[in-house]
DNA sequence: TCCTTTCATCGATGGATGTCGATGATGATA
DNA sequence: TATCATCATCGACATCCATCGATGAAAGGA
């Protein structure tokens, strides 16, 4: 995928057609994963170590675990983490070029 | 409101509380702004322009004009975006600070 | 005054989403 | 093997949300 400017004019005259629509949803598709208080909390914490640990954010979160392994879950298919597992643990890590991607988004 | 850093360490030991509450969801509420694909569209027509009227988007954003009219809802209510009305025409324009904002939550 | 245009709001509806208890899968341990 | 811990999936439920037709408000023109 290519950069996907919303601040720099890849367009737009006023018969110009909107932003392509698959790249639209694509792009909404990596703000909705951000767009819960539960979610913005993990990648915060994400943000701060290299890995960790699921059972870390249960005790963290104050949500029951399977509400927590839901928001990994869409956070994953976003692609904004990756997960491994070793032993009985998982342990969830960002993915900096989406965080990044997305930064560029935002314009600059 | 500070900064908001995702992914800058203002915490996290392993017991560290989350980020505080409100933050998370007031940053979760800016991206819900963007998680639709009709609002990334809108926003992407803003960013070339100083300003846009309305009727501009209903005509180009294949959606019906009170849909269009809820989408500029949502984005000025999360402070993304801002109108003016001259005569009979509305205009919309971004609010490069609460962009720019955002994209340094996502870190850099 | 009447009509048209532009845009916002209302109300209804179908679909998506957050939450959690129950259950399943997998690995470690005794 | 039996048991325990960790984590994912399932199913149900309540709430939220995108969409659109109908209507309302405000301005301009005939």
């Amino acid at each position: 995928m290519q950069a996907l400017p919303l601040l720099s004019p890849i367009c737009c005259g006023p018969s110009t057609p909107p932003l392509d629509a698959g790249e639209a949803s694509a792009l909404a598709a990596k703000f909705k994963a951000l767009a819960d208080p539960a979610r913005v909390a993990i990648v915060n914490r994400l943000s701060a170590a290299d890995e960790v640990c699921v059972c870390d954010l249960n005790a963290a979160l104050d949500l029951a675990q399977p509400t927590v392994s839901h928001h990994l879950r869409v956070l994953r298919e976003a692609g904004l983490v990756e997960s491994s597992r070793r032993g009985t643990w998982a342990f969830y890590r960002l993915v900096p070029e989406a965080l990044e991607q997305l930064r560029g988004t935002l314009g600059g």
